[in-house]
RNA sequence: GCCCAGAUGGCGGAAUUGGUAGACGCACUAGUUUCAGGUACUAGCGCUGCAAGGCGUGGAGGUUCGAGUCCUCUUCUGGGCACCA
């Protein structure tokens, strides 16, 4: 029986492909460009860590599907890869081997490449670029040097997590139980001034153009929707002991006669003027500051408070004094870096307050509660109901008194409804040598002065000494000193880099012409963009696709493109997984240094049992990982592809299976024997009249097939194609087995139906299979296959009969018979009587075309 | 702590979006082919019951002629939280 050879086939077919240039990208002045719609097809681009994993392979896979299939239906395509080339492993990587970053990635770029290569993708690799190439950051400092003319980036304060052994700053990734990943000290937060993006300028576009993503998860949406977090509320003043005012921000007014505290964040400027002669201010501001800078962390850590022994007359009443604490869990960043304080109606605000012995007074009662004995207990109510204990609010609703609160603050001129947003400005300056340089100069005299655009680039060292303290683009001197470009006084540059994010906010836009010598080719960027349908993971649901979107905007203002949104469809793949193993001992053990007998796990070779554990995403720290070059080399590309695309869908997590992927494999040569060892077949391009039953109902196959499957891969539903091509072979199969001589025009009609349907997902294997079927043409060549809606409906229906909603028998009917002729035939059925047991049915639905319920 | 998502046979999942639950694949069982392993082919495969039938989409209620699908509550699992990319 014959074998598909995948790896000479593979090889041969990527050679072919490479030859007849078919997925280099129509150039803009091509004669045809205008007679086809585009199609920008783009996965997020990968960080060259040395090799491909299998995340990598589903995410490249299902691009590729969606290229080849937009190449086939006659799209003008672009699809092009890249490299997000920055980032801490590159130096993690320098200082552990004594490596340069840029050697050490560059390497990785050229390793990656071959293995994506070998997967048959088909990108115009023409447009590869890596973020860390000089031609590409050179024109990211020009945007950002455009952006900061245009006053979309400022500088400011901000806290970093330093590390005071190693006297660096640390990401919260090396930011372990508190301390540093290498020097294990205690970590301190410490203030440094720094670059912003004001992305919160633009929040209420960024919100609004949500609405019209409309093929965007609906997920993603919310999750950035939750993330800019829009709320109305009052911002108000306090009147203070010390003859100073306070602002506070709330989305609670209606529950300001239920305050028990007032608090400032230990970042507030108030809590350090206080601190100034207050030692036991100062150290409480310490042990606060010894949370790491992450939200999870400071949300739940236990709730810190230090009485300032200042007190806030009520706004409502002078008389009312409410204690001013400094409490941990009150965000500088957020609001005005101060509230008030409603323990019963917020659960922050009652651990706090049960913590310090502080008043609780609930002042909204909870439906049917008795405002005279409703207490809280440890658990705030945070629902709706009617005010209670508020004087002039008793009895409103919780709308009602927001209004009322508002209204008369705002009369007596000490408060004002704002909006306010959760989304903060985007911290872009990072301590790091490896990334894109900020082209600022400082000046003793001139302060900050911009780097002239014809005195870019500013390029990284030569060589990055990272035997120093610190940063090593601080510590390279020579490198560091420069002159004021405004008074030509001696200087120093920014040492800072951009966050890597930043790099990968606009490359989509390069894309559509990577070598322009402004950063964005207007009329290539207004041809290609948006892209029409991105792919990546759903770990980028928020930060990269915001401020992809941001940037966008920002370019769009600044007349660089003319679309405001990037993305016009995005997907988002599950992760690849794995099961885990676990010896005796507890320590991890990879899948090739076990066997399986009788759904238990050994060690190779032994009778030492191994604990199969749960399937988790594939990670070196667990083991479970498998590397797709040696899946690959056993299978070949396309079996891995169709795995990817397989059972699963898309979106979800996929459990990669060996028994899975042979089966795969199986039917990998299942295909290629359906067409190269079936006989019979009429010659290519004869017409196509199916006269016998089994060859009509073959047909019927498969053009059902062309329709389900185009459908199928319209909606990325590829786990859906996947088994509507299984059910076509099956056909195809049991037809050629079949009592009956099939005709020779209608086998080739189906046996190409599934070569050029599988073509997306399985390209080497159709050109084989193509070729073997007598084409000269390759399938990357041909037209996408359309199916005769004549030959997919049928005549006849099929209607379920069901007696009080149980299903009691089926028949078949002529469509569209009329519902009394339907119900007639429905109620004949001895099935049907035998459930009615006698009684005479009340009522009988007829749903036309679909079914029968009979009520009894 | 806050926000989001998911749950259907032994497993991955399908279900025309309120209309025959379990398509398709994996695993498994029996048989045929083969020296053998593998491949290939045929048949079976939710649970329960001799059968008629009954039960069945994480759990509890509800709406409906009819619910995996809609509503309310609940349990569990996974993801994100701003310097990892």
């Amino acid at each position: 029986m014959a074998r598909y050879n995948a790896k000479e086939s593979e090889k041969y077919w990527q050679q072919e492909w490479d030859k007849r240039a078919l997925f280099v990208t129509p150039a803009l002045d091509s004669p045809h460009l205008a007679d086809k719609p585009k199609a920008y097809v783009l996965e997020m681009f990968p960080y060259p860590s040395g090799r491909i994993h299998m995340g990598h392979t589903r995410n490249y896979t299902m691009g590729d599907v969606i290229a080849r299939f937009r190449r086939a239906q006659g799209f003008n395509v672009l699809h092009p890869m890249g490299w997000d080339a920055f980032g801490l492993p590159a130096e993690n990587a320098a200082r552990d081997k004594g490596v340069s970053p840029r050697d050490w990635t560059y390497e990785n770029i050229a390793a990656m490449r071959e293995q994506l290569k070998m997967m048959g993708l088909s990108i115009d690799w023409s447009r590869e670029f890596a973020t860390c190439d000089p031609e590409y950051y050179v024109q990211q400092q020009k945007l950002f040097l455009k952006f900061y003319e245009a006053g979309f980036v400022y500088r400011s304060e901000a806290d970093v997590n330093w590390d005071p052994v190693d006297m660096t700053v640390l990401a919260n990734e090396q930011v372990i139980d508190g301390r540093g990943w290498r020097s294990g000290a205690l970590v301190e937060r410490r203030k440094l001034s720094q670059w912003f993006f004001r992305i919160t300028a633009f929040a209420d576009e960024l919100l609004a153009g949500l609405d019209t993503l409309d093929r965007w998860p609906e997920k993603v949406r919310l999750m950035q929707k939750n993330w800019i977090g829009k709320s109305e509320g009052l911002r108000f003043q306090f009147d203070l002991s010390n003859n100073s005012k306070l602002d506070v921000f709330t989305t609670r007014p209606d529950t300001l006669f239920g305050a028990g505290f007032v608090a400032l964040s230990p970042d507030h400027p108030l809590t350090e003027k206080l601190a100034l002669n207050n030692p036991k201010l100062q150290a409480f501001i310490a042990e606060c500051r010894q949370t790491g800078t992450a939200e999870a962390e400071i949300e739940k850590a236990e709730k810190l408070g230090f009485d300032t022994g200042l007190t806030a007359a009520h706004p409502f009443d002078e008389n009312w004094k409410l204690p001013v604490m400094v409490a941990n869990f009150v965000l500088m960043g957020y609001g005005t870096g101060a509230i008030f304080g409603c323990p019963a109606h917020d659960q922050r605000d009652l651990d706090f307050a049960r913590k310090y012995g502080l008043t609780v007074t609930p002042v909204v009662m909870p439906p049917d509660a008795d405002p005279k004995t409703f207490s809280v207990g440890t658990e705030a109510y945070t629902g709706p109901g009617l005010l209670a204990n508020s004087r002039f609010l008793d009895g409103m609703t919780v709308d009602a008194a927001k209004a009322e609160v508002a209204a008369r603050l705002e009369k007596a001129g000490i408060g004002e409804r704002t909006v306010n947003y959760r989304l903060r400005d985007w911290l872009v300056s990072r301590q790091r040598p490896w990334g894109c340089p900020i082209p600022m100069i400082h000046c003793p005299t001139c302060g900050v002065v911009p780097v002239p655009e014809q005195a870019l680039p500013v390029l990284l060292p030569e060589k990055i000494n990272f035997n120093v303290k610190g940063n090593p683009l601080d510590a390279d001197l020579a490198w560091k000193t420069a002159v004021c470009p405004s008074c030509g006084e001696a200087a120093v540059r920014d040492t800072d880099t951009l966050d890597t994010f930043a790099d990968s906010s606009w490359y989509f836009a390069r894309f559509t012409n990577p070598h322009a010598s402004e950063p964005v080719d207007k009329a290539a960027a207004d041809y290609w963009l948006p892209v029409d349908q991105y792919i990546g993971g759903i770990e980028h649901a928020i930060l990269h696709l915001l401020y992809a979107r941001y940037f966008t905007r920002a370019m769009c203002k600044l007349g660089l493109v003319s679309v405001a949104e990037p993305f016009a469809g995005l997907f988002t793949q599950g992760m690849v997984c794995h099961e885990t193993y676990k010896d005796s001992g507890g320590n991890w053990v990879t899948p090739d240094e076990i066997e399986k007998r009788d759904g238990k796990a050994f060690l190779l070779g032994t009778d030492t049992q191994v604990a199969i554990g749960p399937s988790e995403k594939m990670s070196k720290s667990k083991k479970n990982v498998i590397a797709p070059e040696t899946i690959i080399a056993e299978y070949g590309a396309d079996t891995i592809r169709w795995f990817m695309l397989s059972d699963t869908p898309p979106e979800r997590d996929i459990e990669w299976t060996d028994t899975g992927a042979e089966g795969c494999w199986r039917f990998v040569n299942r295909i290629y024997r359906l067409c190269t060892e079936s006989e019979g077949l009429a010659a290519p391009g004869t017409a196509v009249t199916a006269a016998d039953e089994a060859s009509k109902a073959l047909r019927q196959a498969a053009h059902k097939a062309i329709a389900a499957v185009t459908e199928h891969l319209e909606h990325l539903r590829f786990n859906s194609a996947v088994a509507q091509l299984y059910t076509l072979s099956n056909a195809v199969a049991g037809a050629i087995g079949g009592a009956n001589a099939i005709d020779g025009a209608v086998l080739r009609e189906a046996l190409e139906a599934i070569v050029l349907l599988s073509a997306p997902m399985m390209p080497h294997l159709a050109e084989e299979c193509w070729k073997a079927l007598g084409h000269t043409k390759l399938v990357a060549e041909t037209s996408w296959p359309r199916h005769d809606p004549a030959l997919t409906a049928s005549n006849l229906v099929t209607y379920p009969v069901q007696v009080n909603g149980k299903l009691r028998v089926s028949f078949q009917i002529e469509r569209d018979t009329d519902q009394k002729t339907v119900e007639a035939k429905a109620l004949s059925f001895e099935e049907v009587q035998r459930a009615l047991d006698g009684k005479a049915p009340k009522k009988v639905i007829v749903v036309l075309n679909r079914i029968v319920n009979v009520v009894v």
